[in-house]
This record gives structure tokens, C-alpha cells and sequence, in this order.
DNA sequence: TGATTGTATATCAAAGCGATATATATCGGA
DNA sequence: TCCGATATATATCGCTTTGATATACAATCA
């Protein structure tokens, strides 16, 4: 799949119009935070890009309080592009955790490290799975939201359990031996 | 952390000798595979400098049935800097699916391809605990490398679980319709 | 008044991916 | 026997993306 950052400002601005700015806060915050990441960097080259292909139109809209914004909303031939660009068998989940990297190399780190980093873990676990159920509360203008959040808190929930258990047995003998 | 494809040479190394080709191996096939990625184009670059700046020493060995290879080792400077890298709070994990993008969009799918979509997926992850599996029945020279097995195969397992219900939720009205 | 935060766009060096090129050797099939 | 496929091995390069930085305006707070 073309599954590049410019598919993915047409699949944000499928459900409506957005300024990059705004694009980018969907992709943080919103259900498309769970899979994906792309960066400023990234975004406004492919708004430019797609709306000098016809893809997008642009709108500049002046605000008070604000700075000035460019409204970017998909054209029929970017639907089409949209349509095309995700009929397609999809590529693999690419998964990258410098967490699991140090728990591997555990023999370079102190337990007191490890503790950290764990705990560290579970945060971000946590913060992503209140994420997910904030994106439930609110109103999903995506057909598969549901789906999605549910693979999102399985996998989640099952790394927290796991996570959990393997803190408290590391955790243990360290609180019997500082009973005796 | 400077968890970029230089510490990933260096942590491979850390275990052992081996060439540009084999940590390619090593990293597609064994624990690291499981949380992390790195091509060619990046791995051979990072072993010339990492060499040029004495944190692994090179060797020349020739052949037979193959072509020569470029032996790499790690020297002492090499594990320091390994456990310097490494000595800090881990950066979050980064998930990207095309999958996932797939199932959000799926008003743009017909369902048809979203059942082939899922069954690349319920493969893809049964491929990837198939690995864990094998890497589990191997000799492993990791410390940590039971805990990452671990974390991998629950979090698997439970996409595994949910994606199978889901699949049939899904295709279980159909069925009854053929039965018409 | 100055610092911080939020909104908004833009650019760029550095990192990394994916494809391609090159070379050697084995092995199975036509 | 020759051809194609596969495996081992290194190297390079264009392209995408990241992460940092710059710029600018308004609000908010100390």
C-alpha cells in the first residue's frame, strides 16, 4: 500500500476539512494516534504536494486571536486516490520499542534502571489506553473506530497485565529481603 | 536513548563476533526482530564508523563456497559506549499498521478485501509467535531474552484472539444468508 | 514586563528505508 | 552442460521522514 503521509492527510481529511496544524493534532490525539506518527516536517510538503495535483483545495482563512490558517478539503479525485491507495493487500506491522531493546541488554543496566524503565512502560501504556477510551466517548465520524480501539485495548491491556505481573515478581525477593 | 542502528550493531556484537551480513540475519530472525528493523543501507554505514572510531575492530576472513567476509568485533570502548546509550529512560514505542489504517477506513474497502486484509494479518502475527516460539527452543545468549519472549507473546496472542473473534463476528451473518 | 503556552506555517540536516548493483558459489532441472 | 534460482556478501543511492529549529502573533499568568 502507497500507506505514505499523504494517504494519510487524505484519510484525516475524508471526514472534513482541516489545516495542518489541525491534521497533525488528529494524528496525536485521535484515533489515528494508535498505528501511526508523522511529523510537521512531513505534513505540509504533502498538503502542498496534493493540492498542486488537484487532490486537496485550499482556502486561506484569516481568524481573530490567531494566526491566518490554510483549510485544506479533499476534491473527488483525491477520494479516488484515497480509495486506490488502501485497495490493497496491507504490508506488515512495523513495531519499534527501545524498552524491549534494554530489557534484552539487561546484563548492561542496573536493576534500579530497569525498575525505571518498567515503570516508565506502564505510563505510556496507560496514557495510551485513556487515550483510546477518551476517542470512544467522543463522537467517531470513522466507520472502524470501534474496531480499532478494540485491537488498540486488547493489546494494550495484555502488555499492562503482562508488564504488571513480571514488575511485582522482580519486586519481591527486594521486599523479603528488606523484611528480615 | 541513542537507540539508532549504531547501538543496535553494537548490542548484536555484544554477544559476538559476526558480519554486516549475518546481524542483518540475526536482526531479521532473532530476538531483535520482534521490536526492531534495520536495511542493509543502514547497518554497513554504521559498522564502517563505528570501526573508524575504535568501538569495534574489523577482520578480513576469506572463504571457501563463499564470498569473503568483513568479521566485526566489539572492543571495551564499543561496550562502554553500549552501556551508555542504553543507561537512560526509554524513548515510547513507535507502532505503525497499515492494517489498522485499512480497518479505520473501511468505508473506502469492499468486504472482500477487508476479510483478505485480515486474514495477512491473523498470518503475519501467527509468523511472528512461530518465531518467537523457535527463538525460545534455541540456545539464547540474552539475559533478557525470556522476558521479551514473554511480553511479545502475550501482547500477540491477545490481537490474535481478538482479530479471530472479530473475523467470525464478521463473516458469521454471511454465512447464515448462504444457509438461506 | 517578561515568560510561558498555544496556534500556525515552513525549512533543513540527518537518519533510515528500499531498491538496485555487483560478485561468488551451490544446486536442481531442462 | 548450461540456465536459472537461491544463498552469501558488500556497497551505494534516491527518496521519505524525523526531529529540531525559525518565525510570528495572541493570550495568559506571574
Amino acid at each position: 500500500m502507497a500507506m505514505n503521509v499523504r494517504t494519510l492527510c487524505l484519510g484525516v481529511l475524508s471526514t472534513g476539512e482541516a489545516s495542518g496544524y489541525e491534521i497533525k493534532k488528529d494524528i496525536e490525539e485521535g484515533m489515528f494516534s494508535h498505528f501511526i506518527d508523522a511529523s510537521f516536517g512531513s505534513i505540509y510538503p504533502a498538503l502542498t504536494q496534493l493540492a498542486s495535483e488537484g487532490l486537496l483545495t485550499v482556502r486561506e482563512q484569516e481568524q481573530t486571536g490567531k494566526p491566518d490558517k490554510k483549510v485544506y478539503a479533499i476534491t473527488g479525485q483525491g477520494r479516488q486516490s484515497l480509495a486506490k491507495a488502501i485497495a490493497v493487500v496491507p504490508a506488515k506491522d512495523k513495531f519499534k520499542s527501545e524498552f524491549l531493546f534494554q530489557m534484552l541488554l539487561q546484563q548492561f543496566l542496573t536493576p534500579e534502571l530497569m525498575v525505571v524503565a518498567m515503570d516508565k512502560q506502564l505510563r505510556d501504556l496507560g496514557e495510551d489506553l485513556a487515550r483510546i477510551a477518551e476517542c470512544r466517548s467522543a463522537e467517531q465520524p470513522f466507520a472502524g473506530a470501534s474496531f480499532v480501539s478494540g485491537y488498540g485495548e486488547a493489546v494494550l491491556t495484555a502488555a499492562v497485565k503482562y508488564l504488571g505481573d513480571k514488575r511485582a515478581e522482580m519486586l519481591r525477593p527486594v521486599a523479603a529481603q528488606a523484611a528480615e
